[in-house]
DNA sequence: ATCCTTCCCTAACAAGTGTTTGGTAGGTTA
DNA sequence: TAACCTACCAAACACTTGTTAGGGAAGGAT
């Protein structure tokens, strides 16, 4: 959660920033980051490479940016969860949802989050994704453990491998999530947890 | 499944080569294709960049051998598995088994195909993956059905929503699964079906 | 009219990229 | 010994990469 100070050597106006930033992670998200040149993401954005440099001091800072604000605003939705006081079951299921909802803001971002977060966490710049890795992961494991403790949950099950299992489905989902392709956000949250919850075996 | 003709001008020993193209597979599951560069793969194999076109005709042809023969040995797998006649929920225990034993033998070149495989689907050269995916979708969606008809499977759930979720969940797998890390690929795969078969929620 | 700020372009840079060409050490065969 | 083959190296190639420097057009402020 804490982020990255955003210096910019400019006086630029943060609306451009965004749009520009917008197309970035378009880009970065559909061919992946060292895969997308500066060139291609000025192409889409209708100006040329160097003029990107006004904005911005390096394609990695676009990264940077890009990835920071998506998990500052995760974390916001997460720690508003966290902080209610539901039950273990009740905090998955709006874990579940919020994250959904951010897939959905931020398809973009969780793709590219998704792709390169692995080899981003070894550098320094990306410190703050170690970080909100430790912070999600106490956070969805220490709510299973809960969820065993109080009978919620199986006892029988390996509670490390569940959450990795629960994790990268939820996460995964930005892959062929399209916003406005006939699901929402929502109902994807439902049928998912009706799934994971319940299994999708008929009960006998 | 019908995959590349593997033409090499080249009269070299297939031991040599597979030793090249499991180190480079190494290397593409690290860092990604992109990003590796081909001076990199002949550093971790001990030669000179230019020594591995002895070997190959492309960085390129590497990848396409790496993720051909991955899934060739695969498909074995899962004709073997489909041609069986076992029921539906059976079918998909003995396929997600399957997956999770290839996961083990071909780490690597899973997270490739992981995390390469939407942009290589455009290359007219990859074209077999595009018919893998298809296919692929076919048995799955196909055995999901069949349970619903056979009152094996739920009948309220979006059937291919669950086919994303199953899919997904089991080959992300391959991301932070370590061969020799604690658990087999059965008992992986064990714990997996048992999640999304019945649930982790405590039935009452 | 002048200045200043914002935003972009032109043109180039140094480093790194995949790949090719020609050569060669060492073993095998004739 | 001579010819040959395998597997590699050394050095360069053409090109792409991220980035920088200097300039200029448009418009608002003075």
């Amino acid at each position: 959660m804490p982020t990255n100070k955003k210096k910019t050597q400019v006086t630029a106006s943060p609306e451009r920033r965004r749009e520009l930033l917008a197309t970035a992670a378009e880009v970065f998200a559909a061919h992946g980051y060292n895969a997308t040149t500066v060139r291609k993401i000025a192409d889409e954005a209708g100006l040329l490479a160097g003029s990107l440099y006004y904005h911005f001091d390096s394609k990695e800072s676009m990264l940077d940016e890009i990835l920071s604000t998506f998990l500052d605003e995760l974390w916001e939705g997460y720690d508003a969860v966290l902080a209610a006081g539901l039950g273990p079951r009740e905090t998955i299921e709006a874990l579940v949802t919020e994250s959904f909802r951010e897939i959905d803001r931020h398809r973009a971002a969780v793709a590219i989050y998704q792709k390169e977060s692995k080899h981003l966490v070894a550098l320094p710049r990306f410190q703050y994704l170690a970080d909100s890795q430790q912070k999600f992961e106490k956070a969805w494991l220490g709510t299973l453990e809960r969820g065993v403790a109080a009978h919620a949950f199986r006892a029988d099950l390996d509670i490390r491998l569940t959450y990795r299992f629960v994790r990268d489905t939820v996460w995964v989902a930005a892959s062929w999530y399209r916003p406005g392709g006939g699901h929402s956000p929502e109902e994807i949250a439902r049928q998912y947890l009706s799934m994971v919850l319940d299994g999708i075996a008929v009960r006998t």
